[in-house]
DNA sequence: CCGATGTCAGATCCACTGAAATGA
DNA sequence: CTCATTTCAGTGTATCTGACATCG
């Protein structure tokens, strides 16, 4: 009798729909993880882009992943630190593992990142991953594996394997 | 040699990503064709709930794809045609819109789905698909294949199948 | 040329109105 | 029978985000 959760199978046919609806529950899903460190996914990708590649021209880092160069700035702004008048530095010096959790009033923004002007072409700003960044980037590995398991909790590993090669092949060819 | 259009190999290695990612794209491509149309995502989907279960209250139809029920009513709305209707909407650009076939007149009078009162309780409305609906829906559907086709290329009709299979598997589990 | 700031549009979400049904 | 409560459709608003444009 027409579960009215039901969805369309009309629409559970088309693969890119349930490309879309899968992947918009993922991303909601680790956004919300992030949200709760004051973090966005775009933060995830600049780390992980960094620690892949080493160092990147902030316009390079914005090509590579395919995101407007003056969001880029924002958000390497975020990961430095500079903005709301955050500590930069952070007293805490070294370490500055600023798991905030619960994002109080208080950002507690720490350099992730830092950027520094090319010592070869001086107008350029070389931006670079930091150890707290890297430590930043461990934790957010973490969660997106914890969101992926509750998401992939009904595949076996042979399938799930699977279904990356699948999705990579997908993607590899669409980046062209 | 640190191509700049490659994507971090850390984040393609989670298969949540490339669902995002992929869905993302999926989701803009085929956007952009109904936009020609003057129509959005929501109303392939609608019209596909009313194919495949018959006729909707209204407000079950919104709990169906899980929207808010005051932006179904939108929705139904520009579907129904009344007024402004289909054609206005995002689109912009081409006035085209509303290509059902008789062309008579400039505008509308789409009427894709139908609205009734409830005789029994008049404060329901139930939705029903037109022949023009219908008509509308098998050129969203040729339209989400050919898009299919493009994000899929690489991929052939076996491991096309798979990854469908793969996916809704995963995409009901998720449903509960 | 490159990076930073500002503006704009789209989508989602939430609160409210008015009509209509239900139950005390 | 009346009144309070609930449910529904529809309107409008607040917010958030991503894309674009201009300024330094």
């Amino acid at each position: 009798m027409d579960d009215l959760r039901a969805v369309p199978p009309s629409l559970t046919g088309l693969t890119t729909y349930l490309l879309s609806r899968t992947g918009k529950i993922a991303r909601g899903r680790l956004a919300g993880r992030f949200a709760e460190r004051g973090l966005r996914l775009w933060h995830h990708a600049v780390l992980a882009a960094l620690a892949d590649f080493g160092p990147h021209v902030q316009r390079d880092l914005a090509a590579r992943l395919a995101i407007d160069p003056s969001d880029m700035a924002k958000i390497v702004d975020e990961l430095a630190g500079a903005g709301a008048g955050a500590g930069t530095g952070a007293g805490a010096g070294t370490g500055a593992g600023v798991r905030a959790g619960t994002e109080t009033g208080t950002e507690t923004e720490a350099g992730y990142v830092e950027r520094a002007r090319d010592t070869a072409d001086r107008r350029r700003i070389t931006v670079t991953l930091t150890a707290a960044g890297r430590a930043l980037l461990a934790e957010l590995d973490a969660d997106a594996e914890a969101v992926q398991d509750e998401i992939l909790d009904s595949l076996t590993d042979d399938e799930r394997e699977h279904l990356n090669a699948l999705l990579r092949k997908v993607f590899t060819h669409l980046d062209n």
